[in-house]
DNA sequence: GACATTCTTGAACGATCACTCAAGAACTTT
DNA sequence: AAAGTTCTTGAGTGATCGTTCAAGAATGTC
């Protein structure tokens, strides 16, 4: 026996890195071997192919995004301040000059959906998953009082979620901090009245 | 002498049609003679090379654009209403089934931003005047009455433009009419409170 | 109707792509 | 330390890509 020598989610956030860097379709199997160290035969041992290691990246993707949002959302805390963290969180990772200003998820959905279904159907029901975590922390904020009785989580949740969309797009030509910040601060008073 | 025989805006909006189905990149230039009935030879010999149809299709695009805008917000009418009916035409582009979801101009910026800063600059430049566009007709509103005087029509283009980026991202996953409506509603009223 | 000019046609080219596989390297077991 | 097993290596494969160009078709001029 003799085991891999590459640890794994090391290599999914290098490819991850790399598919964000370029998109898919240009990331050649030659670039993605610079990124993750290992070589073409490796890659193909262990996700198959080119597609297997893009799902396997977006898992990891969606694995850190999980444990980032619980830790922003501790459970015995009040839910509008850990919002607006949240929100300065999203400013600061779009603003920093590393190619993460798009969100993985939508950049893949972009771009893959036309032509590859199963994919786009994990991505749309993990971006679901990520809008009904938002609601149930404004189901709780509601509860807890910090929100006005007449508002619908549902619908703050979706809009919500549109506008993080748009503030990353918008980030794309205007990295600028206090433009950003300024486009946060405004939906956050959205969702808050 | 002899006339070349093809339509160019039709050309370019046929091929910018295909652009939008599978992205610049997967389209291949045999995706293009088809889609535009043109061989090779004669679109390398009209665009130069795939990348300046691709530059033609964008700025055939943008005058399209810049018409459909104009007839929209007629500049003898009130403000308020037209945008209303532009936030609602746009609802109907996002729920239509063809690929007509995303912003051309928007879907190219985030394909070939890292690779070609040449057409990064000239799409983002394209932005900015729709942008500014939608800033002159919030100041008209201002100016006419339909706007509360403290109103900042810089801040508010700004933040419409990204509800706009935001809805049309949100449709991808989500092109049904009420879901969409309702987003745009929403956004409406934070412009005008 | 014949010549000159321009446009159209599509087969062919080099480059690059995702992917394969057989040989060598390294670790575990005995 | 030697054998056995698994992992690593990277040159090679067929396919597809964007692009070219020389020959043929169609138009305008005399």
């Amino acid at each position: 026996m003799r085991q891999a020598e590459f640890d794994r989610e090391q290599v999914l956030r290098s490819a991850l890195k790399a598919f964000l860097n370029k998109g898919y379709g240009k990331t050649s199997m030659q670039d993605l071997t610079k990124a993750t160290g290992l070589h073409p035969g490796s890659i193909y041992c262990a996700f198959g192919n080119k597609r297997g290691l893009l799902v396997a990246s977006v898992e990891q993707y969606k694995a850190d995004r999980d444990a980032q949002f619980a830790a922003t959302f501790p459970s015995d805390a009040p839910v509008l301040p850990c919002l607006k963290r949240y929100l300065d969180e999203l400013v600061n990772e779009c603003h920093s000059c590393d190619s993460s200003r798009a969100c993985f998820l939508v950049k893949a959905l972009n771009e893959m959906a036309d032509q590859d279904a199963e994919l786009q159907a994990e991505l749309s029901t993990s971006l679901e998953s990520w809008q009904a975590a938002l609601e149930a922390q404004i189901q709780r904020a509601k509860d807890q009082g910090e929100l006005a009785a007449d508002k619908n989580p549902a619908v703050l949740a979706r809009y919500l979620v549109m506008g993080i969309y748009g503030l990353r797009t918008y980030a794309q030509t205007h990295p600028q901090r206090e433009v950003l910040q300024q486009l946060a601060d405004q939906l956050y008073l959205s969702i808050c009245h």
